[in-house]
DNA sequence: AAAAGTTACGTAAACGATTACGTAACGAGA
DNA sequence: TCTCGTTACGTAATCGTTTACGTAACTTTT
């Protein structure tokens, strides 16, 4: 079954390929009559768009692009498929990227984007001289959780990394915790960065020196399990644990149940971003929780907004709050068990 | 910065276009020098090929689609990442449909995939009717474990389902297990079905009655914790659980471990797919490694061949092997404990 | 009834590439 | 010298749309 073109529509019906795109389009300058005989063999044929022609014609594409590091991680997934369910809603695709920290795939990817002309493009936690070449070339573009302070530069939309780590933290403290580790992803990235400084603000709030008991690790579970292990044969003391992501609390959570110490009577624990898992871990993780469907909704609205009005909108940042979530890891407050 | 075109580039040089997209696309029929000069000219106007117009010309895109139900589930992603990885390579881009057993969706997904002219197709687990409707359009296309029973009709890639639910049932028996629950997928789809199979003939041959203890669920960790909380409620006597999915085998840890079941040695318990969490559960749980790097790869390979030559080929379906990984969850054999 | 406006189309150029075909220039073979 | 083959291009059609512009027919206004 080969594909049907307009002309040939229009050929069937003795009408010219210009009336029938306007059909096609609504576009308005054919009667009632005219308009049911040209749909009525339209779906007779199955007729389907050749959007590479529409494309190439109307220099749209009604398809958007997404960067991100690594969508097997779950919660660049989820935000990528929020911005997807946004998008789809409103008749465009989406062209995921992943660009695992590959400077090589990344070029590569840029001129596939360019070249395929996607209408908009949402980055995700990327490099951000990539993406501000992306953005001389005026397509529209807003950033989610940038790895770089580009406030200024292009809209952005992010957790409240800041008040999260001050959250988490000061959840510790109000529970008991009295020497607190802050396990960080050794990466100097914006979101870590921020996390780490609502730690510090927490700290300073209940009267500790902060920064006392900061270790930087790569972001990789064995690495946070080893890690906090050394810190148990080494006989440090402590008694709470902030991680800057749930991936590096459930290594903890690991080291310590295996030296047999106590969740959270002796330890407390509280990671970052709620990922599925964080509820069947043992014990069940207490987190921060990151709104992934809102970062990718709010984020594909803005990019929405900013192509239907196609001069670059006054640069915005929008900040998603972020809530906790209480689990077993860390003690119930009225329960005073401290 | 706009977009230059060949026609420019070869005003700039005073050749024709024919001769600038003859070295683009390294036809022949230009000497050395011109083909240098334009060169020259073309990446000092940084030109990028306008793939819109290319793909209608040449009727080819580049560009190949992967249809799945869910991309936030990290085995599909998995597999999707080792397709675009493979692709990539060659210089395709990937367009990916996640499509959430949402049939109106899998309609809107096909147009625009028809619409926008894939060189190719891999159909992840999804509906027959909907990858077989693509396949008569003469677009290549492969399956991987797909839903139904389709190896007839389509060059399908998949787990050796069957051989996984055997190995699992079978190390469950070898370690002491006499009393076995199957914990499956309620829906009646292919590599579910061979898994069950599996089990099923894994009892058979050490002596035992099959599926007297088959539990059918939704795919859904909380309804598995909230089955098998009841099955020890009601005081059913069992030993040993083959989930036939991680899923839903970290569901019936956590049952079990809240009730003060001992694992292993009360009950074992083995999972499918060896998701990363599964090296993370309370206890880590022994499980079947689908190998979803080969899935996809192989997938993606048996697809080039079949758009490289454009004809039909002979519908070739191919078995991935699957392996045992032991962990905490299932005794130690030497161990002989029990 | 002439002028003006509206409706419902058709014509043809354009979007940016590829490519079949034509051709000028040149060298070689007879 | 004539012919033939080869090389290195140029010309122009083509892919499937959209859309500015033209125009015939009809309606309304004056």
């Amino acid at each position: 079954m080969v594909k049907i073109t307009i002309k040939e529509i229009a050929n069937i019906l003795n009408v010219s390929t210009a009336t029938v795109s306007r059909v096609l389009n609504n576009a308005g300058g054919y009667s009632e009559e005219t308009k049911t005989r040209v749909l009525d063999v339209l779906d007779q044929y199955n007729y389907q768009t050749n959007a590479l022609a529409k494309g190439l014609r109307t220099n749209r594409t009604n398809s958007i692009g997404v960067v991100l590091p690594d969508m097997t991680n779950e919660y660049f997934a989820k935000i990528a498929i929020s911005i997807e369910e946004f998008f789809v809603s409103k008749g465009y695709t989406i062209n995921i990227y992943n660009v695992n920290e590959d400077a090589n795939k990344e070029k590569l990817m840029m001129r596939d984007l360019d070249s395929r002309g996607v209408d908009g493009l949402i980055y995700v936690s990327g490099n951000l001289n990539t993406a501000l070449n992306i953005y001389e070339k005026n397509i529209p573009i807003v950033a989610v959780n940038q790895l770089q302070s580009l406030d200024d530069q292009l809209p952005v939309v992010e957790s409240d990394n800041l008040m999260g780590g001050y959250l988490a933290t000061k959840t510790l403290l109000e529970r008991g915790s009295k020497r607190i580790i802050l396990l960080r992803d050794e990466r100097d990235i914006q979101p870590i960065n921020q996390r780490h400084h609502g730690f510090s603000k927490a700290l300073q709030e209940f009267g500790y020196d902060s920064d006392l008991f900061v270790h930087h690790i790569p972001f990789n579970v064995e690495r946070a399990e080893s890690n906090v292990q050394q810190l148990i044969e080494r006989g440090i003391n402590f008694d709470g644990i902030f991680a800057s992501s749930d991936l590096l609390a459930i290594g903890a959570l690991k080291a310590l149940h295996r030296s047999g110490i106590q969740i959270p009577d002796e330890v407390q624990v509280i990671g970052f971003d709620n990922i599925t898992f964080s509820q069947y871990s043992y014990p069940t993780l207490s987190t921060i929780h990151q709104d992934t469907r809102a970062l990718g909704m709010k984020a594909a609205e803005l990019l929405l907004k900013s192509m239907e009005c196609r001069q670059k909108k006054p640069i915005s940042t929008m900040v998603i709050p972020v809530t906790l979530m209480e689990r077993e890891s860390t003690r119930c407050l009225d329960g005073k068990q401290f």
